[in-house]
Formats: C-alpha cells, sequence, structure tokens
DNA sequence: TTAATAGTGTCTTTAAGACAGTATGTC
DNA sequence: GACATACTGTCTTAAAGACACTATTAA
C-alpha cells in the first residue's frame, strides 16, 4: 500500500480504500450485460473502478464517466449514482468505502481497443459469485435500482439504439425483469406528452413493420406516477 | 491540517475531508424543522456530521447513526442515505467527500443534555445560507428526496409519535409538502393492508375524538405503486 | 345548539390491463 | 394465400379525488 507517500502528496482521496465502482448496462441480443474487465491483482473479472483525481476530476460523476471512457468509446446516455457502501468486511486490508454508480450504454457503445474489456451476461452471475470482490453484490444493488426505476420511468429508452420501436422498448422489459406490460400500456405511456419523436421511418421484416422513433430531446430522463404492476415482482 | 499524521496512523478514512453529514428532521407544532449544533470552527449552525471511526463503526449507517446518538437521546425512526457529494469546490481546502443522510426523530426525542443541539425550522431556510458550509443546500438535496418519498411510502408515519389519529397523518403531508391528499384518499391507502393496527382509544378535544393507530410492527417501511397527485409541484 | 373535527357514501377520473380484432409487410 | 408482427378499439379494474353527507364530542 502506498497510503502514506499519497497522503504526504496531499492526494488523500486517492488512495485505493476510495473507489468509485460502476456497473454499465448494455443490451445485446435480448440479453443484460455488464462491462467488465481484468485486473492484475484478481483472477475474476472486475467492474470498471477507480480512484478519484483531483486533477482530473472535478466531481464524483466526472469520476466515474473518466473511468468508463477508459474501456468504452462513447459516454453513457444515463449515470446514476446507487449507493455507497462503507464498511470493515468488504476490503480483508480493513474499512473500504466505494461510491456506486450504474451507466446505461447503447448497443452502439463499442469496447475500446487495447483494453480487456468484455460484457459479461448478467443472468450468469448466480450466487457464486463470477466477478472479483464484492462486484457481484454491487451489479445486484446496482440492478435492483434499475429494475425498479425502469417501471417508472423512461429509462427503458436509454438502453435503446438511436432509433428504436415500440416493441423494443416491451424487450427492455423483458430483457430486465423476465416480463413485459402488453403493449397497449407500453403505447399509452410512451406516445403520451411528446415523449417520442417520429423518425418517418419503418423497420422491414417478414411481418408488418414497425414505426420507429427516438426518443424526443427536449425531454431529460423522467419519472412517471404509477408503476407498471403486470412487472411488479 | 492534519493529513499526513492522520495518514502515517493509518486512519485514512477518518479525515476532515471524508464526512457523513446527517439532516434529521423532525416535526414540532405543524412545522418541519432539522437538528442543528454549533461548531467551533464556524459561525453559523451545521449539521450533525462527523468522521467515520474504523474502531466504533462497521459501517456507514453506524457512523451516521452514530453521530446523531451524540445528539439526541433516541434513535431515529428511519434512517436513508441520500448521496454522495464529492467535488472540489465545496470545501476551500480542495476535494471534499461526504456522504449524506436523513433520519425521520419522532416527537418524542429529545436533545441531550450538555449539548448545544437545536431544531432549525426548514421553511427558514431560504436563499442566504443560514446553516454552515454547504449544508443548507444538503437539507434541500434530502427534503427533495424526502419529499418525493413521502408521497408513494409509508414514510409520513415515521415522523409522527407512537399513537397518532388519521388526519395527523394529513398534517404530515400539510408540513412537508404544503398540501395534502384529501382524508379519503389518505385513509384508503393507510387503512388497507392492516399498514395500521387499532389502539382501541380515543383522541378528545372539542370536537368528535379521533381513533388513535400506531404502526402495525409486522410492517418494515413500504411503497405504493402510485403518488398521489393532489401534491405534485 | 353550535363549532369543530372525524368519518362515510358514492360518483368521477386516470391510467393500466385484458383481449379481441384489424393492418401491413414478407414469403 | 399464410405467417408474423404491428397496431387499434373497447371494456374492465384499481386507486385517487371531488364532494356531499352524517357522526360525535366539548362548550
Amino acid at each position: 500500500m502506498t497510503l502514506s507517500a499519497d497522503a504526504k502528496t496531499g492526494m488523500l482521496l486517492s488512495t485505493a480504500l476510495i473507489s468509485v465502482d460502476i456497473a454499465a448496462f448494455v443490451l445485446r441480443d435480448n440479453k443484460l450485460q455488464v462491462l467488465t474487465h481484468s485486473r492484475p491483482d484478481t483472477d475474476l473479472p472486475a467492474l470498471p473502478a477507480g480512484r478519484i483525481e483531483p486533477e482530473l476530476d472535478s466531481c464524483l460523476d466526472n469520476t466515474a464517466e473518466r473511468h468508463l471512457l477508459t474501456l468504452l468509446d462513447t459516454p453513457p446516455t444515463y449515470l446514476e449514482q446507487v449507493v455507497t457502501i462503507g464498511n470493515d468486511f468488504r476490503d480483508t486490508r480493513g474499512w473500504s468505502l466505494t461510491v456506486v454508480y450504474y451507466a446505461l450504454i447503447p448497443p452502439s457503445a463499442e469496447l475500446k481497443l487495447g483494453t480487456d474489456a468484455e460484457w459479461h451476461d448478467v443472468s450468469a452471475m448466480g450466487e457464486t459469485s463470477t466477478l472479483a470482490f464484492d462486484h457481484g453484490a454491487l451489479v445486484k444493488q446496482a440492478m435492483e435500482r434499475l429494475s425498479k426505476k425502469v417501471q417508472y420511468s423512461t429509462l427503458p429508452l436509454y438502453l435503446l439504439p438511436e432509433t428504436f420501436s415500440l416493441s423494443d422498448i416491451r424487450k427492455v422489459f423483458e430483457a430486465l425483469l423476465g416480463k413485459a406490460p402488453p403493449m397497449r400500456s407500453i403505447r399509452n405511456r410512451f406516445l403520451s406528452d411528446n415523449l417520442l419523436q417520429p423518425t418517418g421511418t419503418m423497420r422491414y421484416g417478414s411481418n408488418r413493420p414497425a414505426a420507429l422513433y427516438r426518443i424526443n430531446p427536449e425531454h431529460e430522463p423522467r419519472l412517471f406516477n404509477r408503476l407498471y404492476h403486470t412487472t411488479a415482482s
């Protein structure tokens, strides 16, 4: 450990004992995946994480985004702080503290070349941890927040590509919760209040083509005042 | 600053630059108040706050509760982490980080003797800060979370004394939001699902007496799946 | 009896959900 | 034409809200 060395330079916060960990979610092949990478100090893949760099980061959100961008070529469409976990048992070295974020990544994002970044199926993360440290538990907490919030917000949109159909929204629910509200309800909700803009284009397949939409750029992520209950756990 | 001294002893987290700040809310005279105390290093009153003590605290929640109990004789009925704020501008000394909590305190709680703890009207906290450091902004953030959550959870109950009437619940909304849902809606919501137990006792006044209830001890704080919309801002 | 607050009955409204039916593309 | 998926119409349901009404105490 380089604690006293760091401290002497005054960079007290940039130590191994305080970190920012990010669960970056993407939807690929209708499956929810989380960004991992390998680290020299552990065999299992780990979440993107790292120290606060006082010189580089003016706030915690910056720290999170900076660490993400070491592995990804695009910034997240949505970034939210989940919780800060601090205790004396998550790290064998003693008290440690991590600020946990989750990020929603559009499927167009690419892993940076030259890194060992990988997408890791969230469903494959069973009981026995497949991630380093307590990162499995952190992903779980982030997932719980996301799974809840998806039911009363426009968040599902932020996992989609720039243009998408209404059924694509339904697939987000399916991937995250294993079940989805009826299309009727999705249409009512997302076609209200000018949340979406029709692109005028269609997606063709071996069936009736689907109208494509994009997020109305006038709108920030927003909350509704009811949860879908068909998706309640 | 005693940064290097602290760091040399290995107590890296127990420094002035990382703290836990608590906005402890109470309802007195139908007004929302927040717990403050005076500190030697500032003129304005400050929130209860302090360092993590690795020897005393096994997790952050403990730290928050420990600092609260230096000023109060009773633990909070509800404690929740709001957010962690970390940036390079909230403290003139440079990067600093604080984990912000809010606590709901029952009106039966008493300030500890020998402390300079005080209740501070939240409504009196206008633009010009009446609290030390950025504590006014922290209270504001905690209030925003509480004001929202009160509309879709059983949280209003946790600001009430052990026994209370249904109109008392309404008064919580009134104090927090300036407006309240109709009694019809409050009754429908809070008398459902055995959330409350009738005490069998009444509160008498110069009017029809009110039936008194207590929280059903079987129930943890819980969320509903709709917001009241009469209280929407 | 009146003032004051407690509590009920009942109709309306809002948004979700069930479900049947129609539309429009490819093959 | 069959098929698959997109989309619409319409009735039901759950819970909030409006509002008029009744109830029960103290003074």
